[in-house]
DNA sequence: ATTATCTATAGATCTATAGATAATGC
DNA sequence: ATTATCTATAGATCTATAGATAATGC
């Protein structure tokens, strides 16, 4: 059953969507090719012909989203803007949509080669964004607190998913909301 | 093959820190009943008489790391020895015996139940025991600034573990260092 | 007699491969 | 003829259960 190879082109991208997708709700570990697939409306065996293996699929996933991540953030503008909309509610209760290094980053330090290397460079992408978007000449200390409001920003996201508080989720959100700005001043 | 009552606590006892140990090292879903079972030196079949579940030994071994935290955290007398042995090389490098929140954190999400109030637990535990450390009378500043500390704090082990680049991992660790203790002077 | 642990196994699920199929693209 | 996808399956691994075993504790 071949299809054209346009709608091959389009089956691999859908793939690679729906698996960022999963992958971020569920954990690199917690879909099996079998999901991917047929959340795509694939079987599993063809995967492999695109993709090689499940690690590569993942790297090339991950990739993607760092990708469109990337495009989205070029359009802010501004520190307090960034953490607004990565500490907002709505980023919090939708994963499969929002930033993979929240969803994923515990997984990460047990994987090699692609996959940790794409993780590696979402994180330095989203360093060097809020590097950008600080104020003041000294790039060395726009650095350090470019690297500071990433920890912050990532886990109070990460803290506000874990917890099974509603109210210290939201507070977890707010306080980190009101540290990274208040960096930008200093 | 029965053993004493004694011996059978002793049993029960080790299981929970191996399994705290692995679970932290490779991911709640990164270990199976059978590799808890055979660190400890048994098989898996009699942890089910035990445990019941993997879901409720791993929320009991959870609460075994949470208790050794809370006991040890009770020795560290200022913010800043806390930042400092939080974020040490020594730690990032040693998972399976450290911060647990750091290790599972993208995890719980997935988790109902024991596991997830668990979890819950530990974030409050450290959440409370920061705001303990931090200066000042304004109760409410103290408490919101603890939250941020600690998503800094969880944010940055997470990401310094993450990153495939020893370089930017140090960087991580010492920017929120920084970071935090400086909160504690504001 | 009680019970902690073991052995064996069920049934599900996971990654990967081999060969078949059938439509595309030359 | 090429190739994207499917079917079928191998082999591993996972959680859980049932029944056997053998030492403890009454």
């Amino acid at each position: 059953m071949r299809v054209s190879r346009q709608q091959a082109a389009l089956n691999r991208d859908r793939i690679l969507t729906e698996a960022g997708r999963l992958f971020r709700e569920r954990g690199l570990s917690g879909v099996g090719v079998d999901a991917l697939a047929s959340a795509a409306g694939l079987t599993h065996g063809g995967l492999y012909g695109q993709f090689g293996s499940k690690e590569r699929l993942a790297a090339e996933a991950l990739a993607q989203i760092f990708a469109a991540s990337a495009a989205q953030l070029g359009e802010v503008g501004s520190l307090r803007e960034y953490a607004d909309a990565y500490l907002a509610p709505a980023h919090r209760d939708a994963p499969g949509e929002g930033c993979a290094i929240a969803a994923l980053s515990t997984e990460a330090p047990r994987h090699d080669g692609p996959v940790r290397r794409s993780f590696t460079n979402g994180v330095k992408a989203m360093i060097g964004r809020l590097a950008a978007l600080l104020p003041g000449h000294d790039e060395q200390r726009r650095e350090e607190t470019a690297l500071a409001a990433t920890a912050t920003l990532v886990g109070a996201l990460v803290l506000a998913r874990a917890v099974d508080d509603p109210a210290l989720s939201d507070r977890l959100l707010a306080a980190a909301r009101h540290a990274v700005t208040q960096a930008d001043a200093g």
